[in-house]
DNA sequence: TTGTATGCGTTATCAG
DNA sequence: CTGATAACGCATACAA
């Protein structure tokens, strides 16, 4: 089955009658060119099936076509979905998509970074959340010589080389809507400590309770490190209280679920006797009993920025930055009991 | 910060007086060589902290140390576990992955693999299931150059180029499981058609009422597509059934999360009046309440092997191709009622 | 507007 | 065992 041989800009121009640069122009949209000429190569090209070779070009150019993705498992479903959004745009291109998952923890982090960065030639990477709040990290990837894209929930970073869901605003809604639906005791659970999608989530429970003219009771903070365990403990302790809430935000799904644990545990029923709201709205969200609303990004379109951003700046570079996240009202809050 | 300009093999050469061709010899760990002269250059290549170009390697040997990684997304929590595994195996070496979700039902897919695996010289591919079903897309990238090893639930290619998990067995031990709490009434799920995966969970079920000494009720067997809403209707269907079953088994756990809203919205108990065991331990299996009992691939594991089987054919083509499943005991599979 | 010569960093060929 | 020299496929400088 194997074709004899990949033609190369070489049978392109001997079959079209021009020179290697010529092709090589028509390749790379110079300007300069007349347009019969440049015609006639593209028929040449559309004819053989020529596709350049990108590891020449990379050898040429002495930058790879290359976009790293590097991420700290956030959760599977945003990085599935960013993996997704990237090749959306890239699919027709000749960039491809290079992924390194990463222990944010390890000590030789950094190393292992720039070593990768360095050895495939990367073009452009984009960092995610945590990863993506190292100003360290982000100014290794630069002073290697390639481009950057970070993904957060807040301006970590100029437009061109941000895409961000505005975290508080979307906290702050969530919380406006638990007041409209006559909740006045509800609980906090905040994401880990130096998280900054954690801060901004603490900020939106903060200006959502001022909103709604409610008053923030410290018997109904909690924190959490955005895992199941933590958010089953601190659902508990917020049950267990005197006057228990009768809602509580988590920071983010996975928490929600383990509030929802400690709820059924304790024979409580959801969302009659308790509301429940989550963030980030991953496989859980819509799959636990009850369905639990939630905030989602538009992770996919946030990544199809990103991916311009880093292939094609000299165009996308002010395309928006920001991305309103939605809140998505499912069976977990409800009116208030009493 | 940038380094003035990374050493090449030139430089290398020039140090230790020797010629670029027998540094490329070192590199390669050519047999014939001298070892004093070996000593020296690797010498000059620590000190030099040289590390060579892959794009250079890639345009001289017409090959990239490139792995790919296609699917038609399973679930994330499969795909990214595959990633990590595959990482673990290459992480210091010269080879990269490089991913490519695609839509299986596109018309162009295999033309779109075909462009994707000439345009990056892939060095090899790793195809996850229900892609890795495909014999033609699997032939399709030998026939282009790169070594193929499939991920999936049976005997799928000959062991060199095949991981799997025996889904089979993992099944009938479920089965049994369920039949050892007392539950005779079992429900069963089965995946769409088409599916080999399906197949064999199908074909377990089977074998393990059989063990069981049970006899199979067609009016308790469905058939779903793998994803949440046909778990639910499914779900309802059998519990809405003259004498619905204590026990069912849904071929993945989006379904069975499905089944268990079935029973929620019926008033149901679980695992109290219906016992429910899943299939892939994504995060919704250990989220949901009650967590489900469900069976785990040891993906990871997978694909740290498949990697291996990718880069280093002469030593790993031979290691073992099956793994076995594991049956997570949770809250949601408990006694029979009654 | 187009072509020539040369370089990118590595490996293969084939002498020595 | 080792080394000149020519690929590999494309891009850049500099001419023409």
């Amino acid at each position: 089955m194997a074709k004899a041989q990949k033609p190369t800009i070489n049978d392109v121009a001997r079959l079209s009658g021009v020179s290697k640069k010529t092709v090589s122009r028509v390749i790379n949209k110079s300007p300069l060119l007349n347009q019969a000429t440049r015609e006639k190569v593209e028929a040449v090209i559309a004819q053989l099936d020529y596709v350049p070779n990108p590891q020449a070009r990379a050898l040429a150019l002495r930058r790879n076509f290359l976009i790293g993705l590097i991420h700290d498992n956030p959760n599977a479903q945003m990085v599935l979905g960013v993996q997704e959004g990237i090749l959306d745009t890239i699919r027709s291109t000749e960039f491809a998509l290079v992924v390194r998952p990463v222990d944010r923890h390890s000590p030789t982090l950094l190393d292992d970074i720039h070593r990768f960065i360095e050895q495939q030639r990367l073009y452009g990477v984009m960092l995610l959340p945590p990863l993506s709040e190292n100003d360290e990290l982000a100014r290794l990837c630069r002073d290697l010589g390639c481009t950057v894209v970070r993904m957060g929930s807040a301006r970590l970073d100029d437009e061109a080389h941000l895409v961000a869901s505005n975290d508080q605003e979307a906290v702050s809604d969530a919380v406006a809507w638990l007041a409209e639906l006559g909740h006045t005791r509800i609980g906090f659970i905040a994401g880990p400590d130096g998280f900054r999608s954690a801060r901004e989530r603490e900020l939106g429970f903060i200006a959502g309770m001022g909103r709604a003219g409610l008053t923030i009771d410290p018997a109904l903070l909690a924190r959490g490190n955005y895992q199941f365990e933590s958010g089953h403990a601190a659902g508990q302790h917020l049950l267990g209280t005197a006057t228990p809430p009768t809602a509580i935000f988590a920071s983010n799904d996975e928490m929600a679920a383990g509030v929802l644990h400690a709820a059924c545990e304790r024979g409580l029923r959801v969302p009659h006797d308790l509301s429940i709201i989550g963030f980030d709205d991953t496989a859980i969200a819509a799959h636990i009993w009850p369905p639990l609303t939630t905030v989602r990004w538009p992770i996919r379109a946030m990544a199809r920025t990103a991916a311009l951003k880093l292939t094609r700046p000299e165009t996308a570079a002010r395309d928006a930055a920001f991305f309103p996240s939605e809140l998505v009202r499912r069976a977990s809050a409800v009116r208030a009991p009493g």
